[in-house]
DNA sequence: TATAAATATGTTAGCGCTAACACATATAGG
DNA sequence: CCTATATGTGTTAGCGCTAACATATTTATA
């Protein structure tokens, strides 16, 4: 049979039940959502007439006529990063034990697609929205002051995000490693990053790397970027570029564990001793870096506990969510915690 | 200023626009979807109005009374496994070009679960619905068949789909995959898996390697699996335990990359000597393995494609759209394409 | 027993939008 | 010049649902 011929039989209605069960649309309305006062033989009624007919809600019509959608916008820059699908694990994880309803948007770490889904995922009148970052364009914070809906920024902090925020300050991983890597007594340093001036996060903690090397008089010999998403093959290639080409950097710093993970890659086909040629450090603390021959120094990303906060603030109900008293945290900051591992 | 309190002013709706524009609710109707006729000049001066006054139209309105939404529903069964972003990503780059909205819904592996989800997402009235695997419940079945809107089963592959579908036979690439160890020489195999009993599709390829490799009169020297996630960890976990407790064993099969590039990992940190001492074949050919310092032996799942082409197909309007004629496909089978690596 | 409060249903009036139709006016074709 | 068609705008009537109110009826409470 040719599903494609049979004429869409218009979906029941809450009035198709209401006739079966000779009630009012109302009490169908009511025994469905399970608000308001029914009588026991009125539910078990209106249920079986429901089921009968196969009903299925419509919370698009719902939605409009109660003017709130159990809808949760989520704007993540990439997928091609494990980061962020453990992101959007841990907001799944948190939203699926509420009835709100995930939907997302890419935005390819660019402000003016953010800026464009933005725009988009508020016409479905979300109950919240989760963006990822501190950094939006003018245009994007002017939508969403506009709006009194549930805004999570993640992955980033700041003391002052739009409604909540829930993440780790990049600059001061930068500086953590950096401390670690001279304090090991590590001098002449090398960068290995990808999403050059897009991926902002990262170049917040390249900054602060950078700053503190550079301050305690240690040397910056060459670093090497590259457009594109981060991945084990980009970081193995750029790490044999720089390593051919500065024979004296005995560090280098990753923008992620991907890029760090391919340069481990590297050095083992290559026989080039880790740490004592040349010392590898990065950032994420993804799972995977536990089965790697060598364990990778990093810094841990609470990525999936982020997600979770994040699902959680959007999904609570606006009155009882302050940042006092016992409701949900509006602004979690996570410590920056290296984690030292054999490649430093 | 504490946004909490700001009242939520209304958002402004097409009436306020009509108001200010001086012409009907209609006519800006027409202007902003840009749909039927209107003057050049009724259009700048609508546009002009709907910009001054920060109009964003509401999709839920827009979708109740047009009977048509433009969401699609996407259930993957995790996200804790690349392959699965990768087919988010390919249907979000499919959809993205068009003005489709995607939302989604995780169901474990698990097809009560996926039942749950099918009757939440249908509720949404989307225009499109994609599906992991070929198998569902009786119920699910039965939600689908009264839809009449365009369905995708992805990942896997069968002759007679619900609507279309798009992916690969397991079987075949289990088979396939024995047969290449065979060639090889290999006599005495082993499978280490994840995600026991509920990974349908890891199952299949499980399958139709056993069926093989027992037909050859060859031998199933010992399987672990293990419940949860598979991961480069696990990989590594069960190869050790694999190993050590079967001497005889000259070829591993893995669930997929992941646990396969653990494995290497194992016999890198253990100086076991790949393929000398034991090959490693697995299944989807991740670009990471491109990275190791062995390339293992896999076989290509187009994941990105998959996703690509199941968006294509739920965003496609239902009439031009046939198996037939120039319209979008609606079954693609891909080959199994064995990459053959140095670890075999 | 009177009366408030809880329980149980129904009625009315939209939510913000678009399909369908009606009615103009303009342009083209013979 | 007159009809046929294209262009431009408005009116009406819902889409399927829920908030708010109205009205019973029952159950507590003093």
């Amino acid at each position: 049979m040719n599903r494609d011929l049979l004429k869409p039989a218009p979906a029941p209605t809450l009035k198709d039940v209401s006739k079966i069960a000779n009630v009012s649309v109302m009490t169908v309305s009511r025994v469905l959502r399970g608000k308001g006062y029914v009588s026991k033989e009125v539910i078990s009624l209106v249920k079986e007439a429901a089921a009968k007919i196969g009903y299925s809600p419509n919370k698009l019509a719902g939605a409009l006529a109660s003017d709130k959608s159990n809808l949760v916008g989520v704007i993540l820059p990439t997928l091609s990063n494990v980061v962020f699908s453990e992101v959007l694990s841990g907001i799944n994880s948190a939203l699926s034990k509420t009835d709100m309803q995930p939907f997302f948007g890419i935005s390819d770490y660019s402000l003016i697609k953010e800026e464009k889904l933005v725009e988009g995922l508020l016409a479905w009148r979300p109950a919240g929205l989760i963006l990822t970052g501190l950094e939006h364009s003018e245009r994007t914070r002017e939508l969403l002051s506009k709006t009194s809906i549930r805004i999570s920024e993640i992955m980033d902090y700041s003391d002052t995000p739009i409604d909540a925020c829930f993440g780790l300050r990049h600059t001061l991983a930068g500086i953590e490693t950096a401390k670690h890597l001279l304090e090991r007594g590590y001098r002449k340093f090398g960068y290995v990053g990808s999403f050059l001036k897009t991926d902002l996060r990262a170049e917040k903690r390249f900054n602060g790397f950078a700053e503190t090397i550079l301050a305690a008089g240690a040397q910056l010999v060459d670093k090497k970027s590259d457009f594109g998403p981060s991945s084990m093959q980009m970081g193995r290639r750029l790490t044999k570029e720089i390593i051919d080409q500065n024979n004296t950097i005995d560090a280098l710093y990753f923008s992620n564990d991907d890029m760090a993970a391919g340069a481990l890659m590297h050095t083992i086909a290559n026989n080039i001793s880790v740490p004592q040629q040349i010392a590898l450090a990065s950032f994420n603390g993804l799972e995977f870096l536990d089965a790697l021959p060598l364990k990778i120094t990093t810094v841990k990303s609470p990525r999936f506990k982020i997600g979770e906060l994040a699902g959680l603030h959007v999904s609570t109900e606006n009155k009882s969510a302050d940042s006092l008293g016992t409701g949900t945290p509006k602004k979690v900051e996570f410590p920056i915690e290296i984690t030292i591992g054999d490649t430093t």
